[in-house]
DNA sequence: TAGTGTGAATGCCTTCACAGCT
DNA sequence: AGCTGTGAAGGCATTCACACTA
């Protein structure tokens, strides 16, 4: 939607080589349909079913495909397969990226579990979190760091990509933290707007404001009796 | 962000009495900043500080603000309270919003217990999931309900808001029978697009896809070495 | 004929700059 | 003097329409 509109939105993020922002954003979901609806049996498909399965126009997706360069066959469609694998390439899906989550209350501790990481190349290498009660725990397989050590967590792990899942209090903190690490991308769930610098991408997921969206929306209904 | 842009558009949402969707998705977040940094000891704030908080730029601000009518004073600021207020009244957070979440599962369960929601005025009144082994069960005081029973528990709780935390598969159907039972605003957790009347709000949280585009701007980091 | 690729046009959102209050 | 409110300008994004190709 909107869009967003969106929110969740980007900081520091440079123009990238002639993609824009908005396709950028819908790519992953072009990446979605593509698996979702077509697993090995249809070879073509054309602009008009493959929007609908993601929910845009048709001519958006032909404005964006034609971003990455041209991957159809006019008078027929896309090749499914190597549509689907050149968008892989394109957002990363094809490279497995390691991702640490700080925060394991239960939002965090969902986030570890959720089923739809892995297919898109995302692998939670480490959970991070303060409590004594939960350091040292298992979850999903992987034991809790303390919150101290998580500039040698990042060290150990690699990891570029970190998901924010602290209190709004902690947040602007522990990505400080992450940042100095050489953590240059920060999914933040926290109700903060964080402050970075130049290079690090930043994309805030809002729960409570998206429902506010919509109460935003109910509100007007009732007004308008 | 983008977005809006973004993934996570609404749905069927009209105009809406000159307010702009773009502006609409930044109100809670203004809502919640306000809330957050100036809890009764502050009485003005002028619009650089505030879209300081909030992440914006101050022009944007007094835009976004000037659509809800003035509340503020040339040469002083904004009132705080009576701002708040004012923004709490538009987006409904001054009402209680009963809310009805349709998937138990990890993130359903996060849902539930998140933190974020009743200070906006959201109350988690119901949990249905067709799994035999939740049924039953209590989850944050709420006992789940089994899908079957789905349009009952609409009813009786008078919900129009729902959150879909289900696979992909279901949350059509799921949907299909909200609407039908007089939801009017959905906030979609599943990967899919949904295709609902008139009328009908919704907003899709793509959790992978966010990601997704934070790898995509890694991948380009690592292509332009 | 069917369906992609793409300039042109439209519309929306953001930023700028300054007029207008206090 | 300081800061809001807002028309105007500029930049993006989306949609349209059609040339082009298999």
């Amino acid at each position: 939607m909107i869009s967003d509109l969106l929110p969740g939105a980007g900081a520091g993020a440079r123009p990238a080589r002639g993609v824009p922002d908005a396709t950028v954003a819908r790519l992953p979901t072009y990446h979605e349909a593509l698996g979702r609806l077509f697993d090995g049996r249809v070879e073509v498909v054309s602009s008009t079913a493959l929007a609908e399965a993601a929910g845009v126009s048709p001519s958006q997706l032909r404005k964006d495909l034609s971003c990455l360069g041209t991957y159809g066959t006019r008078g027929v469609g896309y090749d499914v397969a190597r549509l689907q694998r050149q968008i892989a390439t394109r957002i990363g899906a094809a490279s497995e990226w390691p991702v640490v989550i700080v925060g394991v209350g239960h939002l965090g501790t969902a986030l570890a579990n959720y089923a739809g990481f892995a297919p898109r190349g995302f692998r939670v290498v480490a959970l991070v979190d303060p409590s004594p009660v939960l350091v040292g725990t298992t979850v999903t397989g992987l034991v809790v760091s303390d919150l101290t050590e998580l500039e040698e967590v990042v060290r150990n792990t690699g990891a570029v990509i970190a998901v924010l899942a602290t209190p709004a209090g902690a947040a602007q903190a522990v990505a400080d933290r992450l940042v100095h690490q050489g953590v240059t991308s920060i999914l933040n769930f926290a109700s903060t707007a964080l402050v970075v610098p130049e290079g690090v991408n930043v994309r805030k997921v809002d729960l409570g404001a998206e429902l506010a969206i919509l109460a935003f929306h109910e509100q007007r209904k009732v007004e308008e009796v």
